[in-house]
DNA sequence: GATCAAGGCCAT
DNA sequence: ATGGCCTTGATC
């Protein structure tokens, strides 16, 4: 089996994505530039400390220099002079810091296009990229990278290559040689981080010892200028091994904690089976700097699931909400059955479940990612299950593409924020999540479309849909109003989309009346909250589509082609 | 001036 | 095509 690279898809058009119902060929969703210092959270669990490798007292770095050239600090530490340094911590570091490429093992030559790599994966993926290589996989795509058959499977290795976090857009389009690019910051702190998580060890190591020491003497006490922070140590000596596993996998291996929550592996399957943009990217940045994980996981579900499941969606969402415990009426008959049909196609589970693998997958073995940028990354997700919720829905399904893209551009933002909203009243969404790296990822950022500012105004609506116990049955029957929207302009077949949210609207009317009757108006107030999701959400479109025009946000996505859609 | 991550060169 | 070594140049 032959399996090739494309070339360079470009954008995705909306209307493709819509279309691509009756082909159900896969489109691929492109990739992100970036600036990874961009919003940057440095708040991770290791507090960052002024001094890099490089600043670390050697007298002996002219011996390591091959051939005049400085090999850089990272592998100094490591290097077969360290055990001269005089300095015991340097001595007792180098395990700590001696790296191999997570590439395919070999000795890592300094920081290369993202992270740290060998000098010749450097190379192989910087041809690959210049010359925009197409390479085929004459096995399963799953050729396993190392050393000595690096150089069997160009395909693979690039792959790889793209999946441990090599980033497209650090090879210069323009080959400008020498100076530094915008990635110089990120290798700053992650040398950093590197030496205080080998101090820590370090630490740990002797407490440990003292430990050991003490108790065969038959007496328990710490060592002097440890004692009051050995628990500390231990403990993050035991988180050491994730984030260190991050910047150094030899075999690509995913952490315990990724197969254990079933996310990497799936991840990696699917980048196996899907011709997958390492190729086609070039020239373009690629639509996930994280590597392949990401399209095809979007793909496979929307085109792949979607198109065989229009007809029943209940039947294949065991995780959709059982109707007697949140849809209030239900048992006795109150709840009209379009309700009843909308309440039993949510599958939040699998929201959840792609937002946490899109989450994990995107850092895994990275050392760093910018913040700004997943946050457009999950958007850009959510927005394919978005399209691919419309299509599959009562009403929209019947529309012409075109009447669908308007409906859906216009309608995009508002959903999105209504369904974050409804994951955090429903489904208790945290506001943040620890990443696979160990930063911080601010969920609620989605839900504010990335605007912190919005936060206020979130926060009363969020308050108000409260105090209306906004359920799930009126979550998506908003949702249909979002989306049906007859006031759009250009709709051909207005009359249709007229008569689906007039449908959806009665259904939403009676089903506030006959609930919550002790709820007064309900209606009337949640259609008052419509517009105060509009124009927070229009506040978040306006946000985005500035950081997109000063080269902030990634290009080449769902999200940006909708962000755009509205102002032609 | 030193650093070091880009791109380039060239023997293999 | 690969990969080890060299040159470059922005940043520190």
């Amino acid at each position: 089996m032959h399996d090739e690279t494309q070339s360079v898809p470009g954008s995705v058009a909306i209307s493709t994505v819509l279309q691509e119902q009756e082909n159900s060929s896969t489109p691929t969703l492109s990739v992100v530039t970036s600036d990874p210092d961009l919003e940057l959270n440095p708040d991770n669990d290791i507090a960052e400390i002024p001094v890099p490798f490089n600043d670390i007292p050697t007298t002996n770095t002219g011996t390591q220099t091959i051939g005049g050239l400085d090999m850089g600090a990272a592998y100094q530490i490591g290097g077969p002079t360290a055990a001269l340094a005089g300095a015991a911590d340097i001595t007792d570091t180098k395990d700590g810091i001696e790296e191999l490429c997570p590439v395919c093992g070999d000795k890592v030559s300094g920081y290369h296009y993202g992270l740290l790599t060998c000098e010749s994966c450097k190379g192989f993926f910087k041809r690959t990229v210049q010359n925009k290589k197409v390479y085929t996989c004459v096995a399963e795509r799953s050729c396993h990278i190392d050393k000595t058959q690096r150089k069997r499977c160009p395909f693979c290795r690039f792959q790889k290559c793209l999946e441990v976090g090599m980033k497209l857009e650090a090879v210069r389009a323009d080959r400008m040689r020498g100076g530094r690019n915008k990635f110089g910051p990120m290798y700053k702190r992650d040398r950093a981080r590197k030496l205080q998580i080998m101090r820590q060890r370090q630490l740990a190591a002797q407490t440990l010892r003292g430990a050991a020491q003490l108790s065969t003497d038959g007496m328990y006490a710490n060592q002097p200028g440890t004692s009051p922070f050995a628990n500390i140590h231990i403990k993050q000596e035991i988180q050491i091994p994730q984030v260190s596993s991050l910047t150094s996998s030899p075999d690509s291996s995913p952490s315990p904690i990724a197969v254990a929550l079933g996310q990497v592996n799936s991840q990696m399957q699917l980048s196996g089976t899907t011709a997958q943009p390492a190729l086609q990217i070039v020239g373009v940045p690629p639509g996930n700097g994280g590597g392949p994980a990401q399209n095809p996981t979007i793909e496979q579900k929307l085109w792949g699931a979607a198109n065989s499941t229009t007809t029943s969606p209940h039947s294949l969402s065991p995780k959709s909400f059982q109707f007697e415990t949140v849809v209030p009426g239900v048992a006795q008959g109150k709840v009209s059955p379009l309700i009843r049909d909308f309440v039993q196609a949510i599958d939040d589970r699998e929201w959840q479940n792609s937002l946490y693998t899109l989450l994990q997958s995107q850092t895994y073995n990275q050392c760093e990612v910018d913040l700004f940028e997943l946050m457009c990354k999950v958007l850009d997700q959510n927005l394919f299950s978005q399209v691919d919720w419309a299509r599959n829905s009562i009403f929209f399904k019947d529309l012409k593409v075109d009447d669908q893209m308007k409906l859906l551009q216009h309608s995009w933002s508002d959903m999105l924020v209504l369904d974050h909203i409804h994951q955090r009243m429903h489904n208790n969404l945290p506001d943040e999540t620890t990443l696979h790296n160990g930063q911080k990822f601010d969920l609620l950022s989605l839900g504010l479309l990335g605007v912190p500012t919005l936060i206020d105004h979130f926060n009363s609506i969020t308050a108000k849909l409260q105090e209306l116990k906004f359920d799930v049955s009126d979550y998506i029957c908003v949702k249909f109003m979002l989306l049906l929207n007859p006031e759009v302009r250009g709709i051909t077949n207005r009359k249709h989309v007229q008569e689906g949210f007039e449908q959806v609207q009665q259904a939403l009317l009676e089903y506030c009346v006959t609930c919550y009757p002790q709820i007064q108006d309900k209606f009337n107030k949640l259609q008052a909250i419509l517009q105060e999701i509009h124009s927070l959400a229009a506040r978040g479109e306006e946000h985005l589509y500035l950081k997109h025009c000063n080269g902030s946000a990634p290009t080449q996505t769902l999200l940006m082609e909708m962000l755009h859609a509205k102002r032609k």
